[in-house]
RNA sequence: GCCGGAGUGGUGGAAUUGGUAGACGCGCUGGACUCAAAAUCCAGUGUUCCUCUGGAACGUGUGGGUUCAAGUCCCACCUCCGGCACCA
């Protein structure tokens, strides 16, 4: 019989299901791991060619770890709450749930087709009321932890989407889905306090095993930087303009001052007759989108007309207003030093304003503005002093004379965390007329989303919920007072910032998961998505689990141990796969083509996990050939087994390819370097084609050595070969050291760095013996002649190296 | 501009402790089988050159360097990809 995955395949996936091989027990007094991936977004367009990529990799993991003997957690769920339902039910008038629910079964037909051992026991989808309420429930937690709150201010408004965005979710003034132009504009909305986690989620990054650079995007964005905040008086009345600068060591240089048109006292440090001026930038400033401001870096600005006294030289400087100073970062003034600061220097050239030089550049100088090393100069008691110096210096000086303080800044802000959407969780709170706000109690959740007639946004700024009144408008049956529901709804940040929580205990109906279960299963051992969560969905996680933790609910810092990203597949012509380019590979197809084993292997196979890989339609037939000359290893024409396979002892050479194939395939897999992996059993298979016995032993090895990666082939070999019952938790094979190593090898002598002939050696010869032979050789000899031997080295296993003059 | 990552045959990629560069796959060439084709199997396949059953030179983005030995380490660049970007 030949090899035909349509028929093999099914079979074995039908009876995973039966026999409900996958579910992960409790406790079970083994040693756990808990293997994570991304969940999707289940999108109409169902599943393309690269999530399977991601999952293959983790199913490899996981598979790999309950043959070695692993209680594995292997989950599988929904990240459904989301705009493209949402827009499909704008277009249609179909609840986005039904679409959701819809997409979900396609999306899980299309999971199951692969053959994934994931525990569909505890799927779970975060837009089902039996999930959000738990989301609903955190909210409570973050509210008490007083880590929520309203307020107005400019948010980033997304005109086209009728919504406000995050910062994460804005790119180049463009809305990250969509790409549509995004303005910053005054509103009430809900934020997260994140930034008052900052230095623990920057902290404790280093402690995880992540890709480094996705630990440098989440430090970059979390932007620490030390300095100073310092008072500068203004003339002519009691207030002090708060300045932060990472440069104290700079302020003798400090020859003027900008505070952002946002500044809350632009007005009363404008002088009468700069009023209309400042006035007119004020608005230029405000009606400018956020692209606008980015594109073009001309410095702009005007003068207030007042001035504030600079406290280390004692002199006026004139206070100006600049849009180059935004209000969102330290306290949105500045004092500026043209000397040592580019944009400083720029806007002084601009303006006119005078410039001094603090710190003594090189000889050799000739830029402008000089950032770098040197010592102080100009600058009184700290002439002379390099930098870093200078600086603890000038902060001493400035702490001493009550003149400022040290002061540690950071560029991430707090969490916008309400959208103008109908498909998303509602707040769980109701707002009383005077302003004061009830949380729902746990046994008052969910508070699930009513029907509406219409999906599009209210047109106020407000979400479709505005528009019905008998929901939003009721009377509290615990007051009995009349209230208004919020008519925002939650990020769809948020029902993935715990959902690998969830899958712990997912049915649990008392609490959002048991804390026992908690405590084994927890954290998770591996995680692997795309990179393009980096910074929001990674950064969010684990905020909220550090609150978490905080309240005791959680046993561990850090929820995701150790994290991995997979690369993109691109069409075959290397681009993006997408629709529009109309190079999407389907992988519905290439299962029916060539069976979901052939598709496993050659995603894997393509190229190291972590990088892009251009998918190409013949190197997938290359992988088929594979499992088809495997099954011609195993396997006669009609029904049998191969009559080359036998009950005989394996030779030598059979026992070594074996053990090299055991150590090579069970390093790699631990590595993930399954590329590597899977040409290691290329190998394996070519080399036993050409033998005329097969021992029965070494195939039954091998089948089990297959068994994470091609799972249906493997069950299927290893159930020809006799077995009765799965192979899911059958013991991983153990290699034995001594086949890996020769006892004769092969070692190459150089002649000054050029091979020019090879010896063979016992392994454990005597290298003086060994230099004398290589010496020897007819071919070195050649090389040799005529030259003086400087020096031999010999590295034991390697090669000879012989060096002539 | 700043911070990461990558550049290896016709092609996807190996070589992860400085030690035979090109494993494995694709493609291509030749052969076997066949009436023929497909499939399969076998052999070959970095470039150039020579006195061609062999041998030499060159070869991992570019230019230098360290070393007996460099894809791997150091210095200076180039190109591509990702992220951040007037963050004081």
């Amino acid at each position: 019989m030949a090899y035909d995955p349509a028929q093999i395949e099914p079979r074995w996936q039908r009876y995973w299901d039966e026999h409900n091989t996958f579910a992960a027990a409790d406790g079970a007094g083994k040693p756990k791991y808990y293997v994570l991936d991304m969940f999707p977004y289940p999108s109409g367009n169902g599943l393309h060619v690269g999530h399977p990529e991601g999952y293959t990799a983790t199913d490899i993991v996981a598979r790999y770890k309950r043959m070695n003997g692993f209680n594995v957690l292997h989950p599988m769920g929904w990240d459904s709450f989301g705009l493209p339902a949402e827009n499909h039910a704008i277009k249609t008038g179909t609840h986005p749930r039904e679409t959701t629910r819809r997409n979900i079964a396609n999306f899980k037909r299309q999971l199951k087709m692969l053959g994934f051992s994931f525990d569909w026991d505890r799927e779970v989808a975060t837009s089902e009321p039996d999930y959000y309420r738990w989301t609903q429930w955190i909210f409570t937690k973050l509210y008490e932890q007083g880590l929520a709150y309203e307020g107005e201010m400019a948010v980033n408004w997304c005109p086209a989407l009728g919504t406000v965005l995050a910062n994460e979710e804005v790119k180049d003034g463009l809305s990250e889905v969509g790409g549509h132009p995004v303005v910053r504009k005054p509103m009430t909305q809900w934020m997260l306090r994140i930034t008052a986690y900052a230095e623990r989620l920057l902290e404790d990054l280093d402690e995880l095993d992540w890709p480094e650079y996705i630990k440098d995007l989440q430090r970059n964005w979390i932007g620490r930087s030390e300095g100073a905040e310092v008072d500068f008086p203004v003339q002519g009345s009691e207030r002090k303009l708060r300045i932060f600068t990472t440069r104290p060591d700079t302020m003798f240089g400090a020859t003027y001052m900008v505070i952002s048109p946002e500044h809350p006292w632009v007005g009363e440090l404008t002088t009468d007759d700069q009023r209309a001026a400042v006035e007119a930038y004020r608005r230029e400033a405000a009606g400018k989108s956020d692209r606008d401001r980015q594109i073009s870096k001309e410095k702009t600005g005007v003068f207030a007309g007042s001035y504030a006294v600079n406290p280390a030289t004692g002199a006026a400087i004139p206070i100006w207003v600049a849009d180059y100073v935004m209000m969102g970062y330290g306290t949105g003034a500045i004092m500026a030093v043209p000397g040592q600061d580019e944009r400083d220097w720029e806007f002084a050239e601009v303006f006119d304003l005078p410039i001094l030089r603090t710190v003594q550049p090189p000889a050799d100088f000739d830029g402008k503005a000089f950032t770098g090393d040197g010592p102080a100069i100009n600058s009184d008691f700290l002439d002379g002093l390099e930098v870093t110096e200078a600086k603890a210096r000038m902060i001493d000086w400035l702490e001493d004379k009550g003149l400022g303080e040290r002061k540690v800044n950071y560029k991430l802000r707090d969490w916008l965390f309400s959208r103008q959407r109908y498909w998303g969780e509602p707040f769980p709170l109701l707002k009383f007329p005077d302003g004061s706000i009830r949380l729902m109690g746990e046994d008052e959740l969910p508070l699930t989303l009513p029907a509406v007639d219409k999906y599009e946004a209210a047109g106020t700024g407000e979400g479709p919920l505005a528009t019905v009144t008998e929901w939003v408008e009721v009377t509290d049956p615990v007051t009995g007072k009349p209230a208004r529901r919020e008519t925002n709804t939650m990020p769809q940040w948020a029902g993935s910032c715990w959902y690998y929580l969830r899958f712990i205990d997912p049915r649990n109906s008392e609490r959002a998961w048991d804390p026992e279960k908690e405590k084994y299963w927890m954290p998770v051992d591996l995680y692997l998505g795309g990179t393009e969560h980096a910074v929001l969905h990674l950064m969010y996680a684990r905020f909220w689990h550090k609150v978490l933790f905080d309240l005791g609910l959680v046993s561990t810092k850090e929820p995701f141990k150790k994290l991995r990203n997979q690369g993109m597949i691109l069409g075959e012509n290397g681009d993006k796969m997408s629709k529009s380019r109309g190079n999407v590979v389907n992988p519905d197809d290439v299962i029916a083509e060539q069976g979901a084993d052939a598709l496993r292997l050659y995603l894997m196979f393509l190229g190291p996990l972590e990088r892009d890989k251009p998918w190409n339609t013949t190197g997938i037939d290359g992988v088929r050939r594979f499992l088809e000359r495997m099954w011609r290893l195993y396997c006669d024409e009609e029904d049998g087994l191969s009559p080359q396979v036998q009950d005989v002892a394996p030779n030598e050479d059979q026992l070594r390819l074996l053990h090299k194939t055991i150590h090579a395939v069970t390093t790699m897999t631990e590595d993930l370097r399954f590329n590597t992996a899977i040409s290691q059993m290329m190998v394996f298979v070519n080399e036993m084609t050409g033998m005329e016995a097969r021992p029965r032993a070494l195939l039954e090895s091998f089948a089990l050595l297959l068994a994470p990666y091609a799972p249906h082939l493997a069950e299927e070999l290893w159930s020809k070969l006799g077995h009765g019952e799965t192979l899911a938790c059958a013991p991983w094979p153990a290699y034995d050291e001594q086949y890996l190593v020769e006892d004769t090898i092969t070692v190459v002598v150089q002649v000054n760095g050029k091979v020019r002939d090879q010896l063979q050696i016992a392994r454990d010869a005597d290298p003086e013996d060994v230099k004398a032979a290589a010496l020897a050789l007819e071919k070195i000899g050649q090389w040799t002649e005529g030259k003086t031997i400087v020096k031999t080295i010999y590295v034991p296993g390697k090669l000879v190296s012989v060096v002539v003059k």
